[in-house]
DNA sequence: AATCAGGAA
């Protein structure tokens, strides 16, 4: 108790006075009364500003509630988990790593000592294939739950079934009200709501469904920049095509505005979207001079929060992903937005001071939407999920006491695919392989593709592969603004290797090694550097799990797979190197790919498996090109049914 | 001659 008073006394006043007027402290005894009794558990709902992530983890603390275990604090996402654990362990007065740490992936800040612990809800999911009944934590806290991750899902029901068998008591805490469901799936019935702190946001809806909507909000942003006192304006799009168009139109306007008889006050438009190199997003978040519009994709709606914002237009509309299980193939389709999404929208006007909101629809449309978007694990393909869960010895996982149920068609597709990449054995449980694949933290089809490539008559190549696997899990290298279209496309023509994206994607990552690393070559080729600089962090990490897979059971490594760790930093020194290696790289592309190969007759692709018609994205370096065999790494239909990264492999391939 | 939601390990 003791201890507790002085951590107490050392709080920085720059936080006590803002900490001070928390909705959350008023709900403090309650708190911990629920959490008295071994796993006993508590939902709590509260909006985000309401001090529910960062004071309940001190409460239970405080309390003693944890026994001598850790508390696990779980967030959606990276960013949140590391800044809020700074944040916790500056209020306690101590430094982050010691009373309170985070761990996400690439990053940890955890010791002995370590009693709050913020991490992301996939690491703690990894960490429940490493140990199954999550023996260090005392407390887990899943936060967030509303949003509804796969990774967050599958906790849920993890948490669930532990606490049957152990002491672990439970907090989960959402920002909706679905309460009612939340309690009756874990029996909890201790419930704290807590009231946000923010501000009322006035909504408009359009009278008429008209005109198309960049138009509309094109329109709107002006009339809200012309009508209406200062503060920013925040504009939600579907994509970066539609930005840009905005942004063109916008632009266009904003130069007949200066002239004398209109005398238009300044406005900036500034663009957001996960792809943007870092340099340009930051904009968004600087001040400038004049009004702001930030045009953003759904990555304003809840993974990033910008300040000034007074003004929210929204289109209604987002681009989402979902698993067709007819095809078995992923589709990005625009998709109207749930009342949830709006409302969360809207909120973002109110976080300072009362807001507005300009919906570009009508209400007739919005008592149409959905109340909620579907959670992710009714959209997605379930064989991740499927190996995470029998490396953890779930047995029957088609039976998994998830709080939603994915469908028996998701679960089917899953089933075949997990078949085809050969990792289960004759009862679906997972067989060498698939015990490998679990550790590797990719996709199944990549994590298949790697555990093949260690092959020894594939010489060295794992390496190259490795690198082809991370480039393939950022995304994005090539960037190409459109002001500099022509010569983006031109600098990123260099790099091509012009039967193969995936050697192409290597290809970039030796120039990009070969250079150090330098932004300068980054910016001068149009190449993106935050995704060069994950996917280094990726290949190591990769190359990692291969080494220890690769561990004999006496405990000595494979010279082979020892030498590959060695020789990451060789690489830039035999980046041109002959023309056997490629072929070895496209024969294991092509051998440990096995979902995808198509043939080509008269310039249309079909899958040699299936005879489905299927095209080459104009990303590729093979469109328009029209070899014979191609395999490919992803599809996904968005206006077609498209392969993304693709390689010619007519002169490997063989006929069954 | 056309494309590119967001997150995580």
């Amino acid at each position: 108790m003791n201890k507790h008073k002085r951590l107490k006394k050392s709080f920085k006043p720059t936080f006590s006075k803002f900490g001070g007027s928390l909705p959350i402290f008023s709900h403090k005894d309650a708190i911990t009364a629920a959490l008295a009794e071994p796993s006993s558990g508590l939902i709590i709902c509260g909006q985000t500003g309401c001090g529910k992530t960062t004071q309940v983890p001190k409460y239970i603390l405080e309390a003693g509630l944890s026994s001598s275990k850790m508390i696990a604090v779980t967030q959606p996402r990276r960013v949140a988990a590391v800044t809020i654990a700074q944040r916790v362990a500056h209020e306690l007065g101590s430094s982050c790593g010691q009373t309170v740490g985070y761990s996400v992936r690439f990053d940890k800040r955890v010791s002995d000592d370590t009693k709050i612990c913020y991490l992301t809800d996939g690491m703690l999911l990894r960490e429940a294939i490493l140990d199954p009944t999550l023996s260090k934590f005392g407390v887990i806290i899943l936060d967030e739950v509303h949003e509804r991750t796969v990774s967050t899902d599958v906790l849920m029901a993890i948490v669930k079934k532990l606490r049957e068998t152990r002491d672990l008591k439970v907090i989960v805490m959402s920002a909706t009200i679905d309460i009612p469901k939340i309690s009756e799936y874990f029996g909890i019935d201790k419930v704290v709501s807590v009231k946000g702190r923010t501000y009322p946001v006035e909504i408009y809806n359009l009278k008429q469904p008209e005109g198309n909507y960049v138009d509309n909000a094109m329109i709107s942003i002006l009339q809200t920049h012309l009508e209406h006192p200062e503060g920013d304006i925040l504009c939600f799009l579907t994509g970066q095509e539609d930005i840009e168009d905005l942004q063109s139109l916008l632009e266009e306007k904003i130069e007949l505005g200066k002239h004398p008889d209109y005398n238009m006050a300044p406005l900036v438009v500034v663009p957001l979207y996960a792809n943007l190199p870092n340099h340009l997003q930051l904009r968004a978040f600087e001040k400038c001079e004049g009004r702001k519009v930030i045009l953003a994709t759904n990555i304003a709606e809840t993974s990033v929060t910008i300040n000034g914002i007074r003004y929210i237009i929204d289109s209604g509309l987002c681009k989402m992903k979902s698993f067709q299980t007819t095809t078995g193939v992923d589709t990005l389709k625009i998709t109207a937005i749930s009342k949830n999404s709006a409302t969360q929208r809207s909120g973002r006007a109110g976080r300072e001071a009362p807001g507005k909101c300009f919906r570009l629809y009508t209400e007739e449309i919005y008592d149409e939407m959905s109340d909620s978007t579907p959670p992710e694990i009714f959209r997605t393909n379930l064989s991740r999920v499927i190996i995470q869960l029998k490396a953890m010895g779930i047995k029957d996982v088609s039976d998994f006491d998830f709080i939603d149920k994915p469908s028996k068609q998701l679960y089917i597709n899953a089933f075949k695919e997990l078949n085809d990449l050969r990792c289960l054995d004759a009862d679906a449980n997972l067989n060498e392989l698939g015990r490998k694949m679990s550790i590797i933290p990719t996709e199944p089809v990549y994590s298949k593709l790697l555990i093949h490539s260690t092959k020894t008559e594939y010489k060295n190549i794992s390496k190259d592969i490795v690198i082809i696997v991370a480039m393939l899990s950022v995304e994005n290298i090539f960037y190409a603004p459109r002001n500099f279209q022509r010569k983006a496309e031109r600098k990123h023509k260099k790099f091509f290797v012009l039967d193969s994206d995936h050697l192409t994607l290597l290809n970039v990552y030796n120039y990009y090694i070969k250079n150090k690393g330098n932004s300068g070559f980054c910016k001068e080729n149009f190449i993106n550097e935050k995704s060069l600089k994950k996917a280094t962090q990726i290949s190591n990490q990769l190359l990692g799990y291969l080494k220890t897979l690769s561990q004999k059971s006496d405990g000595t490594v494979e010279e082979t797979k020892a030498e590959v760790i060695n020789e990451l930093d060789m690489i830039a020194k035999e980046a041109d190197e002959n023309y056997d290696r490629n072929q070895l790289i496209t024969k294991c592309l092509y051998e440990g790919l096995p979902l995808n190969t198509y043939q080509c007759h008269e310039n249309i692709y079909r899958s040699t498996k299936t005879h489905e018609e299927c095209n080459i994205h104009p990303t590729s370096v093979l469109f328009n090109k029209f070899p014979t065999y191609v395999v490919c790494s992803e599809i996904i239909i968005t206006s077609k049914k498209y392969m993304r990264f693709c390689t010619d492999i007519s002169k490997v391939y063989v006929k069954d």
